[in-house]
DNA sequence: ACTTGTGATGTTATCTCATAACACCATTGG
DNA sequence: CCAATGGTGTTATGAGATAACATCACAAGT
């Protein structure tokens, strides 16, 4: 764990949301300087190999770790309204892992993201 | 539907695998012309819509459809090895489903997508 | 027929996301 | 000492997507 990718763990500790790469290379410096994107993106490469990170596909943006082993795989639940998100863990033998091993798949990566409303949200709604 | 969304429907339905946009873009016109971008996504955002093209999330790829009615959530099991992808159709009630209801969200849209390899090329390595 | 609204298209420019390529530095193990 | 490895800094560019505005076709209302 070395000076940018400690950095770069830290921004998205303290988001505690999902943060799209660029909002962390603007925030990188202490300074307000911001880094050159290859830092910040081999840093997020990093920490995602070690599970600590997630990158969530389907809005661009990376979260820090909330539970989980080493190298685990997540499921998030993300509100569309106030950004909200939560990682939850798939169970073994889900319905997708199923009809994955019924097609003759090996499946070694998974993304899974699901787009609605917090209970938040959906109260305030 | 209107020339440029049958052309892309199409070019997909033809390539009967994933596409990045730009190689719609590329090859839009019939006669080696490409088209400009905001023609293509236009039209993929409409055929999203109606349900007969879905956008992969983990590749910034496009694939038609392949059963399923109109506007019907889609998982999708890729192939790294050599790019196949089938569409598969979860379960209702889903352990992700599941947990997303535990934790108060209500999901309109799914982005499920796992990677792996397919059986031929299981059988390859 | 006029005109008004709507939805589609064409076009230019730009924005966001991500990586290639190369130079440099530190650590480690032969 | 000196390769080999892995991390960092820097420049430049590639890839993905959209904003903004002009134009066009068509149907509905008067």
């Amino acid at each position: 764990m070395t000076g940018p990718r400690r950095r770069v763990l830290e921004l998205l500790l303290g988001a505690g949301e999902p943060v799209k790469a660029y909002d962390l290379i603007a925030r990188f410096g202490t300074d307000g300087q911001a880094a050159k994107p290859p830092t910040v993106y081999r840093a997020l490469e990093f920490l995602e190999r070690q599970g600590m990170v997630h990158r969530i596909a389907s809005i661009s943006a990376y979260v820090a770790c909330t539970g989980g082993g080493p190298a685990h795989a997540a499921a998030f639940l993300i509100c569309d309204c106030c950004g909200a998100t939560q990682e939850v863990h798939p169970a073994r033998g889900d319905s997708f892992a199923l009809a994955a091993e019924a097609a003759g798949y090996v499946i070694e990566r998974t993304t899974i993201e699901g787009h609605g409303r917090c209970p938040a949200c959906r109260v305030a709604a």
